[in-house]
RNA sequence: GGGAGCAUAGCUCAGCUGGUUCAGAGCACCUGCCUUACAAGCAGGGGGUCAUAGGUUCGAAUCCUAUUGCUCCCACCA
């Protein structure tokens, strides 16, 4: 059979994707066996593959392919998230680019272009998803804006609405002037940012003394309703019942003493701007101030902006400075530090404003979700992230659910023209009510107006591992109840509070069961210098061209390699590379197996040997796999996996094993050799996918339909632990050996012979060594053998007869060497065991361990300096 | 301002409740090899005062305290 010498994954991923797909390997259904359940963390509709979807979507793959080689009803749920704020961005920003502004539309139209947009630009990333080997039963794939969930959201809002837990209410929140909408608590990004902080002069009614006000945010003024004191700061007690007059503005405010105000900041003084600043509403409400809101929702001046209607709020920044210079009214400008909240999505800075919003209240829902993760019923992996869990569990605060936009689900209230609201599913239902409520006649069905707002995207997220199963509007349909509660959610710490945290909240009550029961938490893929992968810097890598330059396989063994849980990754393409390498690897390990000659003949000793070492160390590898993983340490399973296969298989038993040149292998060790393949091919095919099943199908005729994908994981088992001991032993025989040669500079080709200072008690593995190192004979003595090169294995010398001259100056040296440090060691043991409290206090196991230091050491240093002695002469 | 975490080889990390799996792995590095599976490779090798300073202990990378440096989360004093 001819095998090309290089593995090239462009000839077989794709071939053996297609085959899955058309096989129908990863579609999943009830029945009797365990669930496996993952539920993708639904990525925007608009969204491509970046680097931290690989690493996210590469350890779902592993775990979702483990299960299913386990012999678990496997299910991994694909779709995607409408995001709203993101697509409608992007859809605004289309039609921009085509000149039509979005506010000449109607909502229906908008609404067309929108789904039109998303039907051809939407999902690219599912079938990226592919590329990368994941094994999504494409069948159930959602979106969660299709009906069914959005029914599913719009029963949720009405069910939480009638037991009282949505409320409308006027807030300050979170105003994006950008994406003209409210956002949440949790979609604000503070940044550090330079800033200046400007000292004005408010005079003092009817005076000419005035007091100076620090604000970094000068244009408020125009909204000043007060100035406050400490009512402490003996500087200012004279002001009480005082006015003063805002600067440039003219208006008359009343100065107020409030216990909120920090002395020590700036003059003490503080300018109240109560439509504009959530603290200052707060004090507002205290001292029940006017609020004068003097910005449009797109953050221009509005009426009450004066001269400076119509502006944006940041220019007139700039030009209030100058005219209140200009007047003599700042008293001084200083550099100043602070944090400036940010759009999530549209990095605007954030206005607080005071708007009507929807609200859902989160004290009682928090209650629970915090007790099913503190009572470890879910896990969370690394578990520090309880912690910020905790944190912000008990510190909630209601959230914000209704934004300005139109791509969403649209709030289901209705108003009537007697300014009561309705809440129901429908129309329809909705008009019935309100007939129920306020007479027949009340209005039509159509005078009662639709709220314009929709839901914020979380609020379909949250309830994700429900909805793809339809399980709000059919609780009781066998998929969710199959499915639900799902096994692990692998998602990233950054969106623990808007999204981990409410699926937990909607699991409790909605399923009265968590959605999970373990979180996996990814880090965040960086780059070498440790910089975050993003667009303006440049620093991220195409993982499409990545895959294919490594392979899919390559780039996945990259990905996992020094990944884990919850630390994050500094991507290097280097680390691709050595996943290519490993595939070329295995490649090779293939071409040797599948070039031999095999002949039914006498199955060799040497090979029985190797074969049942080599199953004893493999069933004690696969218990430590077994054990990373129910760690989810999913790099070390594979690091593990990496080595059992690179050093175990290939460099020790491929090597024992193999057959002198164009001579046949007998057909035993050949089946065996098979067997094992076949085994590390299964291990490894949740890792590397594509590879591992060419190989399968390569190493064995295989039936049409017949896939790796579904064959059986191997597990772990009982293993001689001694045998494995005595084989560590030969390799160090060997090890020495090689290393002899190679400070000689002998040719591998130059026949030795090997003699060992010991009784013949175990020759087991004596054809291995004599194999591997290219011996004529090995004989045990009882004396030292003259004319030889000696090394130790253990307490154990061996020579090896050596017929040209040898160095004796540098032998003396290397055995001097050895000598003096084995003496020095043996000091320390002694001096250990000479202290009475270490012998009397230390439990006997590590005092009789500091024993046998003693007595290997004793005999060792013996052994050397007859060495020496002898080489002396 | 509050909280959490981290600091071990050049890099990325393992080292569980103090003592032979205690100083480890992979990569990188050095030396020698194109040895009929593989140079995307083989064989061998070097390399760490376990951040710093104290303390507890017979014994500390491991426990305690302080210091330094880094990271993240929360709060948002204008």
């Amino acid at each position: 059979m001819e095998i090309a010498p290089k593995y090239d994954p462009s000839i077989t991923e794709d071939k053996w994707y297609e085959q899955w797909v058309k096989s129908n390997l990863f579609a999943s259904t009830p029945d009797n066996r365990e669930p496996y359940t993952i539920v993708i963390p639904p990525p925007n509709v608009t969204g491509v593959l970046h680097m931290g979807h690989m690493l996210n979507n590469t350890i779902q793959d592993i775990l979702v392919r483990r299960a299913r080689m386990q012999g678990k009803n496997a299910c991994w749920v694909p779709g995607t998230d409408h995001a709203s704020i993101a697509t409608e961005a992007k859809v605004v920003a289309k039609l921009k680019a085509e000149g039509i502004d979005k506010r000449d539309l109607s909502r229906d139209e908008f609404m067309k272009h929108a789904w039109e947009w998303k039907e051809k630009h939407g999902g690219i990333i599912l079938e990226q998803l592919k590329k990368l080997g994941a094994s999504c039963d494409w069948n159930r794939t959602r979106f969660t804006m299709e009906p069914a969930l959005y029914e599913s959201v719009i029963k949720v809002f009405v069910d939480l609405y009638n037991k009282g837990l949505i409320y409308r209410g006027v807030r300050m929140v979170n105003w994006d002037p950008v994406a003209l909408t409210a956002v949440s608590d949790e979609e604000v990004i503070y940044k550090e940012s330079k800033s200046k902080l400007y000292y004005l002069r408010y005079f003092i009614e009817g005076t000419n003394e005035y007091l100076t006000v620090a604000t970094t945010r000068p244009e408020t003024i125009l909204g000043d309703t007060a100035v406050c004191v400490h009512p402490d700061d003996e500087r200012y007690l004279h002001l009480k019942g005082k006015r003063v007059i805002v600067p440039s503005v003219g208006r008359s405010v009343p100065v107020i003493m409030d216990e909120y105000v920090d002395r020590e900041f700036g003059t003490g003084c503080l300018k109240i701007t109560p439509a504009h600043d959530i603290n200052d509403y707060n004090i507002g409400l205290k001292h029940k101030l006017d609020s004068i809101d003097i910005f449009n929702d797109n953050g221009t001046l509005n009426d009450n902006g004066m001269q400076y209607k119509g502006m944006d709020r940041f220019a007139v920044r700039k030009q209030i400075v100058k005219d209140l210079e200009a007047a003599g009214l700042i008293e001084k400008i200083e550099d100043y530090t602070n944090k400036v909240g940010h759009s999530e999505r549209t990095d605007s800075v954030i206005e607080p404003k005071l708007s009507a919003q929807w609200f859902l209240k989160m004290e009682d829902l928090a209650k629970k979700a915090l007790e099913v993760v503190e009572n470890d019923t879910i896990q969370f992996h690394p578990a520090k992230f309880k912690n910020t869990y905790r944190h912000w569990m008990e510190n909630i605060k209601d959230w914000c659910i209704s934004r300005q936009l139109w791509w969403g689900q649209r709030i289901p209230a209705y108003y009537l023209p007697n300014k009561e609201v309705v809440v129901a599913e429908t129309r329809e239902e909705a008009y019935r009510i309100a007939q129920e409520r306020y007479g027949n006649d009340i209005c039509t069905i159509d005078q009662m107006m639709q709220d314009e707002d929709v839901l914020d995207t979380w609020f379909s997220s949250w309830l994700w591992p429900i909805s793809v199963f339809d399980g709000i509007r059919n609780p009781d349909n066998e998929d969710v109840k199959y499915y639900y509660p799902t096994s692990d959610l692998i998602t990233g710490p950054d969106i623990i509070f808007f999204w981990v945290a409410r699926m937990v909240m909607a699991g409790e009550e909605y399923r009265n069961e968590v959605p999970f029961k373990n979180v996996y938490f990814t880090g965040i893929v960086r780059d070498k210098l440790g910089r975050k992968m993003s667009k303006s810097l440049g620093n991220s890598p195409d993982p499409i061209e990545l895959m294919n330059k490594y392979g899919a396989d390559g780039v996945r063994v990259g990905m996992l390699l020094t990944a884990p849980a919850g630390n994050d990754l500094p991507f290097d393409e280097a680390l691709c590379e050595q996943g290519r390498n490993f595939s070329n690897k295995i490649w090779n390990a293939l071409r040797l197996v599948k070039g031999w000659e095999i002949k039914d003949m006498e199955q060799p000793q040497i090979n029985k040997m190797a074969i049942n070492w080599f199953e004893n160390h493999l069933a004690a590898t696969l218990a430590e796999i077994e054990d990373c993983f129910n760690k989810y340490r999913l790099s070390e399973a594979l690091m593990a996996t990496y080595k059992l296969v690179w050093d175990d298989f290939c460099s020790w038993y491929l090597e024992i094993v193999k057959p002198a040149y164009q001579q046949p292998l007998d057909k035993a060790t050949y089946e065996a050799t098979i067997g094992i393949f076949e085994k590390l091919m299964c291990m490894l095919h949740p890792f590397m996918p594509f590879i591992t099943e060419e190989i399968w199908h390569t190493l064995r005729e295989r039936n049409e339909g017949e896939s790796i994908m579904v064959a059986t994981m191997p597990k772990s088992a009982g293993y001689d632990a001694e045998l494995l001991k005595r084989f560590a032993t030969a390799k160090e025989t060997i090890i020495g050996l090689r290393g002899l040669r190679n400070s000689k500079g002998m040719s591998p080709k130059e026949v030795l012979e090997l003699y060992i200072k010991k009784t013949a008690d175990d020759t087991t593995f004596d054809d291995m060594i004599a194999k591997l190192c290219n011996l004529s004979k090995i004989e045990y003595v009882a004396e030292k053998v003259e004319n030889a090169l000696s090394f130790m294995v253990g307490t154990v010398e061996c020579y090896v007869p050596f017929s040209q001259n040898i160095d004796k100056d540098a032998e003396l040296k290397k055995l001097e060497d050895e000598l003096a440090y084995t003496q020095g060691f043996l000091q320390s043991v002694l001096k250990k065991l000479s202290n009475e409290r270490f012998v009397n206090g230390a439990p006997e196991k590590v005092v009789a361990v500091e024993r046998q230091k003693q007595a290997d050491a004793e005999q060792k240093i013996k052994a050397l300096e007859e060495q020496i002695k002898t080489l002396k002469g």
